[in-house]
DNA sequence: TAGGCCATCTGGTCCT
DNA sequence: AGGACCAGATGGCCTA
């Protein structure tokens, strides 16, 4: 059966709304097929006025459950085995409705949290722009990147300069968020065939980035094995970002002995003790390059590309590194306005207040 | 118009 | 019993 066809018949099994549905002569009380025509609470705003309801104040009873048995038959009693099941009466119909609503409420206060800490955590991201707000599974995995490229750097002493840095933080990204990144951190000639060639890659098999979400094909799994790119498999697992912030207390830990993920689950959450150390000289991801020639310009950045970015800056023009000078950058090469030296890379103490609002909820 | 992203509702499951 | 969490379903909005 489809899903379609068993909330259908979920929803009409709920005897209550059987009833009313009836009572309403089939118009309106419920819009199958598509969202069910409820109010802004949900199943609370249907199911009023109808008399008959009203007026069994005694418990009727009536099987239920046999899902190949009676449904489809409109006239015939219905042949139901199973376990028997009051039938809503008003009381009970208020009640449920009561409790519908608050979980709904709930519910909504929940997702609002959710998408609370995702805007804390896209405010720590190397990109942040308030116009161009990334998505929620970009914001995912660029912070797997960012963290996965940070620990590289602490792991292998690899410059945050480098290629290999960049590459690391738009692997799996969508062309549009790499853009995004590349114009936040002002990349070298080279890094966008890199970029192109990465977003070339076919899916993979494991892991989220194939597809998953909705998202375009070309993207590349989060987690398991990054292949034909050379860098190692991401520390996803055994590295987390307050970890990588404490690295002083790991410090000559392997990773294999770092606590996992499932240590620091919801029962097992190392508490956190005060201020965070300033994680990297991030400011040295402002990476300035030689401004290529026109020629290497047009050959290492094709015409779409440059396009696509928000400006491609000649370092001569560049600021200093840091978020001076990517301020500087910002204003001067259109980049979209809010993208701001802070708010791509919030110095050590506003990470640390940040992180210390997510940890203190 | 199709696809991506999102908010919301909903019922199920687990836990306290 | 009630709350937290989760996943499925759905419709709205936006953009290419």
């Amino acid at each position: 059966m489809s899903k379609r066809g068993e909330v259908s018949e979920l929803v009409s099994s709920l005897g209550w709304l059987e009833e009313d549905m009836s009572s309403q002569d089939g118009e309106g009380g419920l819009e199958m097929g598509g969202r069910y025509s409820l109010g802004p609470e949900g199943l609370g705003s249907i199911g009023q006025g109808s008399e008959d309801i009203e007026d069994q104040e005694e418990e009727d009873i009536y099987n239920d459950g046999d899902e190949e048995a009676g449904m489809d038959a409109e006239n015939e009693a219905p042949k139901r085995r199973g376990p028997k099941k009051k039938k809503m009466t008003r009381a009970r119909q208020e009640r449920f409705k009561a409790r519908r609503s608050k979980a709904n409420a709930r519910e909504r206060s929940r997702m609002h949290g959710l998408n609370d800490a995702l805007e804390v955590l896209r405010k720590v991201m190397p990109c942040y722009s308030k116009t161009q707000k990334l998505s929620k599974i970009e914001t995912l995995r660029l912070a797997h990147n960012y963290i996965w490229a940070l620990s590289e750097v602490l792991e292998s002493g690899q410059s945050p300069e480098s290629h290999g840095f960049i590459e690391m933080l738009c692997k799996g990204l969508s062309q549009p968020t790499s853009n995004l990144v590349a114009g936040c951190l002002q990349l070298g000639p080279s890094a966008p065939l890199m970029i192109n060639k990465l977003d070339e890659k076919p899916c993979g098999a494991l892991g989220v980035g194939g597809g998953v979400g909705g998202q375009p094909c070309g993207h590349q799994p989060l987690s398991g094995h990054y292949p034909s790119t050379g860098l190692p498999s991401p520390p996803y697992g055994s590295l987390e970002a307050s970890h990588l912030l404490h690295m002083k207390s790991f410090k000559g830990v392997p990773y294999e002995q770092h606590p996992s993920p499932k240590d620091c689950s919801s029962n097992g959450t190392p508490p956190y003790d005060g201020p965070l150390t300033p994680p990297l000289s991030i400011s040295s991801n402002f990476i300035l390059k030689q401004e290529p020639s026109p020629h290497e310009a047009e050959r290492n950045y094709p015409s779409h590309y440059l396009s696509s970015l928000p400006h491609y800056p000649p370092s001569s023009l560049g600021g200093l590194p840091g978020p001076q000078g990517y301020l500087f950058q910002a204003s001067r090469y259109e980049l979209p306005l809010d993208i701001q030296a802070f708010d791509s890379f919030p110095p050590p103490h506003m990470i640390a207040s940040q992180m210390g609002t997510i940890y203190s909820e």
